[in-house]
DNA sequence: ATGGTCACG
DNA sequence: ACGTACGTGACCATT
């Protein structure tokens, strides 16, 4: 027999730690909780036990605290983030089956001694699962330790013992009684550290032998000083530092085979906290559907090509729509579904503006209603687009995940055609409880007034596509190709060897360790070879310019040229896909092509964009907004400064410059416009010394006496993001003009890292969402204005502060005009709003 | 599936 | 003591 015990205390804070905050709609956090299940079932599947024992320490537990004035020996208690998931892993490790193990007046450490001292009196095999490096006295020929770490599980044999540290299990009870550990109050002897004490009992083997023989050793004497001197602590120390292995405990290997009683209350117990793929990990997706007999009034019933009644005005609505054609409908009246390929009666309800229709996915709802003419009358209500509003950090927001999360349970059938359905059986409580909440948090006009109408011109976007030139793609894949391939021979003769420059790992071989240059940074996996480092070797061999080169137009070739190539409709058009629930700032994302990422900072990139074009007699326009993220922070941190700046027009920058450096403007240099560019970014990235001095290139400490200048002269600013740090910390989340929210559990995570990039974020979303919300308003605005003016002219492409219509010709200038109008007056900010309009032939021509 | 790299705002 | 600016998506190599 083979029994697992694992030290659930330790293993619950490594998942804390090593977790990135999780919470779930109440805000209850969970990360500890997924991050134990998550390991607890990658032991199981290494270690094969037969049995499983889970001990945690009984009182208050504890963890080791480093203060910040230097290691001191304290215990803390957990922080509340983490103290309150432990109730909650604990009942959830009941329902799976598991068997806790506490024991009242011992500590985690003594339930593991016993039990593996237990399993080797009967000669079973025992596995120790800890964090925690204490356990390893207890590795014998049948226990051993799976120590889980940051990077990866070890396994402790004897062998790897011996191999690591040099001595035999038990002997590291004695180096740790003289070397100490503050973290566990033992005070070993004080002036010998890790070094000595491992050097000592490698020959001595025991703290009793070496006070025994003191006198006799071959030592040196301040050695023998201070061990003379810290006698009675050493001696205690080698007392407290055995862990104890007859606690009071059931050592019976029986008692602790884990099998599950009820896998609905696991899976409902998951879905409470919101954690889905546990359910679908442990197998219980079919368990979380409650069973008829159980509640026999949840049975779905699906009515199918019936009479719909359609008594009511309002419509809970599902659809099947692909290529922008109907496949089929639903609409649930009374918790029964009508399921219906009545396109007629499809097409009739969406044109009704008596009905209210309650459904999902919008986009495609009006995609398929522009592709048939039908102009779409009721007024929606879409799910997704809700819930993004309600929590933007969201993976997905499909129908069962949405239920699941506000406690709505799905009514049961077996019938495998009608599952997709059991959610619009619900849909009236679901819609209800999503609008309540958009209400609650005053986010109704965001979502009916932008998010909605927005859907309707994504929709648009899609349908219509981008016009490109194909045969100019292909030609420039094919001068690409040619350059690729004679830096590849270059590559390979300059560094002596054939490889595949593709991969990084191979590349690093050759620079870093065949041409012996100095590697700069390292990744998890090896070097670093990204341009940053490449470009600092530069002068160093000339393969590192060549690789450069290649890198670049590889990039062109395989994403830009053949990636783009592949996505071409028969239509000769590039249709992206718009993705409006994807970012947790609002913006909206571009997929299958991205077309927001279109190469323009190298000149021969942009040439890219020379493919974009418009059809025959028509052309583009494209207008941007100018510095439209730091006239939003002028506006939202009412920075006298900054607002007076962009009221005269002044060159931001430069004036930033005069500022930072504290000259008169005439006296700014580009040079110093560039950094105080870097400054402006960095700003509204949340900003920190060291990267904005790597990014400028100068040194950390100028880095931040130029962000402590900038912050004085922009005061305003300074305060700001004093106070919307503070805000996010009591209120959970931030949020932009328009009301769009972000919460950010990172705010309270004990681990510094987390707490400073949720510090970030709580100054830059705000930032970076209001400016999203503004675009939005104005692509909606821009859409309305082109209908409403009968141009011919349409929205194609949205690239976060820029926007690209396609119009004939003579319609070109009065759309130029209209752009600029609707942008530039979406809001009304304490900063005039500029946006610039050009027009061209292709992108590359109409981008001013 | 993940990590490294690099394209954009 | 730690690691180092916000938000995305695609491609390639590797596991």
């Amino acid at each position: 027999m083979r029994l697992l015990v694992v030290d659930g205390n330790s293993i619950v804070n490594r998942a804390y730690y090593g977790i990135r905050p999780l919470t779930n709609k109440e805000g209850q956090f969970t990360h500890a909780i997924y991050g134990f299940l998550t390991m607890l079932r990658r032991l199981e599947k290494e270690e094969n036990p037969d049995a499983v024992a889970i001990a945690f320490d009984l009182k208050a537990p504890t963890f080791r605290h480093k203060a910040y004035s230097g290691y001191k020996a304290t215990r803390k208690g957990m922080p509340p983030e983490l103290a309150s998931q432990m109730p909650l892993l604990k009942e959830l490790l009941g329902l799976l089956g598991y068997t806790l193990v506490t024991c009242e007046g011992y500590e985690a450490d003594d339930i593991l001694g016993t039990l593996a001292a237990a399993c080797e009196q009967r000669g079973d095999e025992c596995v120790l699962a800890t964090g925690d490096r204490d356990s390893l006295q207890l590795v014998s020929d049948k226990t051993f330790v799976h120590l889980c770490t940051n990077r990866d599980d070890i396994l402790y044999t004897p062998e790897k013992i011996r191999e690591d540290y040099g001595v035999t299990p038990a002997e590291l009870i004695e180096i740790k009684a003289i070397q100490g550990d503050s973290s566990d109050n033992i005070p070993g002897v004080a002036g010998i550290g890790p070094k000595g004490a491992t050097d000592l009992i490698r020959r001595y083997h025991s703290v009793q032998y070496i006070y025994d023989h003191l006198d006799e050793l071959d030592i040196k004497d301040g050695v023998r000083k201070k061990l003379l001197a810290s006698k009675d602590n050493a001696l205690l120390s080698r007392m407290l530092g055995e862990i104890v292995r007859d606690a009071p405990v059931d050592t019976d290997i029986n008692r602790y085979t884990v099998q599950m009683q009820d896998g609905a209350a696991c899976a409902r117990y998951m879905a409470r906290l919101e954690l889905f793929s546990l359910i679908e990990k442990y197998d219980l997706v079919a368990a979380a559907v409650p069973a008829q007999e159980v509640d026999p009034a949840a049975a779905l019933t699906v009515e199918e090509d019936e009479n719909i009644p359609l008594k009511n005005k309002k419509i809970y609505l599902s659809f099947d729509i692909s290529d922008n054609e109907l496949k089929a409908f639903a609409v649930m009246e009374n918790g029964t579904v009508y399921l219906s390929h009545d396109a007629a009666l499809f097409d009739s309800l969406l044109a009704d503006s008596d009905r209210q229709l309650f459904t999902r996915n919008s986009k495609a709802l009006f995609a398929y209603a522009d592709k048939h003419g039908i102009s779409v009358r009721a007024p929606l209500f879409d799910v997704e687009l809700a819930a993004y509003l309600l929590e933007p950090s969201s993976k997905d927001y499909t129908d069962d995940n949405l239920c699941a999360a506000n406690q709505i349970e799905l009514p049961a059938t077996d019938n495998e055609a009608h599952k997709p359905y059991r959610a619009l059986a619900v849909y009236d409580r679901l819609c209800e409880k999503l609008w309540g909440e958009i209400r609650a948090n005053g986010q109704e006009k965001l979502l009916n007034e932008i998010e909605i109408p927005l859907a309707h011109v994504l929709a648009k976007m899609e349908n219509v596509g981008f016009a490109v030139d194909r045969q100019g793609i292909t030609d420039y894949g094919e001068m690409l190709s040619a350059q690729i391939a004679q830096l590849e021979a270059d590559i390979y003769r300059e560094a002596g060897s054939a490889f595949n420059i593709n991969s990084p790992k191979q590349l690093g071989k050759v620079l870093f360790e065949d041409l012996g240059l100095p590697a700069k940074k390292k990744t998890k996996s090896g070097y670093s070879t990204n341009a940053e480092v490449l470009e600092s070797l530069r002068y160093e061999h000339p393969v590192v310019e060549s690789v450069l080169q290649y890198r670049m137009l590889a990039k062109l070739h395989s994403t830009y040229c053949e990636g783009l190539l592949k996505v071409i409709a028969d239509d000769g058009r590039i249709h992206s896909r718009f993705n409006q629930t994807e970012t947790r700032t609002g913006r909206i994302s571009s997929t299958e092509p991205n077309l927001q990422n279109i190469p323009v900072r190298t000149e021969l990139g942009r040439e890219m964009r020379k493919f974009f074009c418009a059809p025959e007699g028509w052309v583009l326009v494209d207008a941007d907004y100018s510095q439209i993220e730091l006239r939003v922070l002028a506006h939202i941190a009412h920075d006298e400064n900054m607002i007076a700046a962009f009221r005269n027009g002044d060159d931001i920058h430069a004036i930033t410059a005069s500022q930072v450096f504290d000259l008169p403007l005439e006296m700014v240099t580009p040079l110093m416009r560039r950094m105080a560019k870097a400054v402006n970014f960095g700003i509204v990235y949340g900003i920190g010394a060291f990267s904005l001095g790597k990014d400028i290139g100068v040194s950390t400490k100028e880095a931040s006496a130029y962000i402590k200048n900038y912050l004085s002269h922009y005061s305003g600013v300074d305060k700001y993001m004093q106070e919307v740090v503070e805000r996010a910390k009591q209120d959970g989340y931030v949020e932009t003009m328009f009301g769009r929210r972000r919460y950010l559990p990172e705010l309270s995570s004990g681990k510094h890292m987390l707490r400073a990039f949720g510090e970030r974020v709580a100054r830059n979303m705000p930032i970076q969402g209001t400016a999203a919300d503004i675009i939005k308003i104005a692509m909606v605005r821009v859409d309305e204005r082109l209908q409403a003016e009968g141009l011919q002219a349409r929205l194609i492409l949205q690239v976060h502060d820029e926007l690209i219509v396609e119009a004939p010709q003579e319609e070109a200038a009065k759309v130029a005009r209209l752009l600029q109008e609707e942008m530039e007056n979406a809001v009304q900010l304490e900063v005039p709003l500029t946006a610039d309009a050009a027009i061209g032939r292709t992108w590359y021509d109409a981008k001013g």
